[in-house]
DNA sequence: GGTAGTCATACGATCAAAATATGCGGAACG
DNA sequence: CGTTCCGCATATTTTGATCGTATGACTACC
């Protein structure tokens, strides 16, 4: 005993459209002698006549009329299960979770999602603020997708790609006696009191980036301040006055009272962030997300 | 570019439900490469990887778990559509027996046989002529499923619901005196020896309405002969010159010499047919007979 | 009563799915 | 660290179902 088949739902519905076999083997670009064979077939399988043959085409019979509403419906469903398959495939629908750290709420997200969500309207985002340690977290044990943190980083299981960069900037108070200069060289305040970034757990991060533009500096920064992890805070810091520090140059936007942004002229290091995600099997969503940023950001090339 | 077929659907939700190629072929009784190839075939269908081949087995991607819901519902919903059709269609071939008073051959069964051969050419119909009291034992008896006979009637344990409803007319011997009237009143032949249909044990049937009628019209009919219930003898009768008779008008087609049929201007009572079928459960085809008698019948509204 | 149109039947051709045999690759085991 | 096992992929033959062509039977209509 065959199984009842889409085709032979198909070929019923035309037959009913057309009301008749010879029609409706036209407009299915088949012969008419398997259509009839194939209808035959199918109330063999439902053990009832679904069509009335006459002599002037072919009409309906009650079971059929019933099978014609149902057939309908399902192959319309059919139909609408292959596009969203189809939409999900190809990443056009989905949900992604994306974790991030504050600082990249200034510059680098707003840009990303604008151009993601034009692109692909139908993913819903979750967007969490998290400390990068808690990325990390959050990425291994799949609650995530994927995470945006300040290079840099290396993690076997990850996959790292820098999606932006940006100059560093020396943060001073308002009464500070460099505020009249546009320019600064950092060894010009080696002796003042730093405010440096934490570290988290085992990312370096931007402590690595600061601390390492300093011993290029020819100084080891006195450090009056550590473990503040948001930029804003450092950056309020300053403004109180309790001492200068390094920060990324999309901090100047926060025009914060009290504080002043300088370009360092002797500093080559720049803040990257980057976008990581897990190895191996890529879901559509993240593949989407990921062409979008690495293509819209002035990143550099990838990891591998 | 092939189509998507159930067949596809069927493998993928088993693969789904084994997490293994291997075991969902061995479920359906299928090799391991066949099944390996339709699945191809349906992902190539919707242009999007729906299964995660690793070497311990398949997982399924996120546009497979959106399929795979979809898939299990349509698969229920073709199994489901199969049994509505298929119960619909059981009620297209079978057998049913039906009683019917003589009378009902003339104007009310042939349209009914008609419909119903026209719907349900596969079922079989057993007809038989009998007296209503007959028809009523044999519906109890299930020896008919259904009977037609003339109202008033009512039984507990049966439905009646009228399908016919005819006007009287006043059958009189072609040498009567009021032959060349077309119409007349029922009291004009008060006087006259009157033919009345039998009554058939308890059912009072066409001679409780023809009673009636003369009993409004104020007189008794002097009855000259009763017993007789054969609607086409009692017209004999009256062309014999026995007497004269009220009959339902589709008496009129027997076109019988020595009869003539007057319109009774004064007579609102009618001979309604009805069609009665046992209580308790209704198997399809009698429904279908049912849904045929009633919508195509000049019958009035239901008795419950 | 002929004719054109319908669907059904018969049979050979074609195509798609299934079976068999085998290869490849990763995971588990010693 | 190599061997074995397990699972999926590939290649090829076999089977079976669908399809196409030719033809016949029937009905409605002219």
């Amino acid at each position: 005993m065959a199984e009842v088949e889409l085709r032979h739902l198909r070929y019923f519905v035309t037959i009913a459209e057309e009301q008749s076999l010879t029609r409706a083997a036209a407009r299915l670009h088949i012969a008419q002698p398997p259509l009839s064979a194939q209808l035959r077939k199918l109330e063999t399988e439902l053990g009832t006549t679904l069509v009335h043959r006459t002599a002037r085409g072919a009409q309906l019979t009650e079971a059929g009329k019933v099978l014609l509403e149902e057939a309908r419906r399902i192959l319309h469903e059919v139909e609408q299960a292959g596009r969203m398959t189809r939409e999900v495939g190809s990443g056009l629908v989905g949900r992604l979770a994306l974790g991030f750290i504050p600082s990249a709420s200034n510059a680098v997200l707003p840009p990303m999602l604008r151009r993601f969500k034009a692109e692909y309207p139908d993913v819903t985002l979750h967007l969490q603020e998290m400390r990068p340690d808690e990325i990390v977290d959050r990425l291994h044990d799949r609650r995530i997708d994927a995470g945006l943190f300040y290079l840099p980083f290396e993690d076997p299981a990850l996959h790292v790609r820098p999606v932006a960069e940006e100059s560093l900037l020396l943060a001073l108070p308002a009464t500070h006696r460099l505020t009249d200069r546009e320019r600064v060289r950092l060894d010009e305040v080696s002796d003042e009191p730093f405010i440096l970034p934490a570290r988290h757990g085992s990312m370096p991060g931007l402590y690595a980036i600061v601390v390492e533009a300093c011993e290029r500096a020819g100084f080891t920064p006195r450090v009056v301040q550590r473990d503040v992890w948001l930029m804003q805070t450092i950056v309020g810091l300053v403004a109180g006055g309790m001492g200068v520090a390094v920060v990324p140059a999309s901090m100047r936007s926060l025009q914060r009272a009290g504080a002043v942004f300088l370009t360092l002229s002797d500093v080559g290091e720049r803040a990257q962030t980057a976008i990581s995600w897990r190895r191996g099997s890529t879901p559509p969503v993240l593949r989407s997300f990921l062409d979008i940023v690495t293509g819209s950001s002035s990143g550099v090339g990838p990891d591998e």
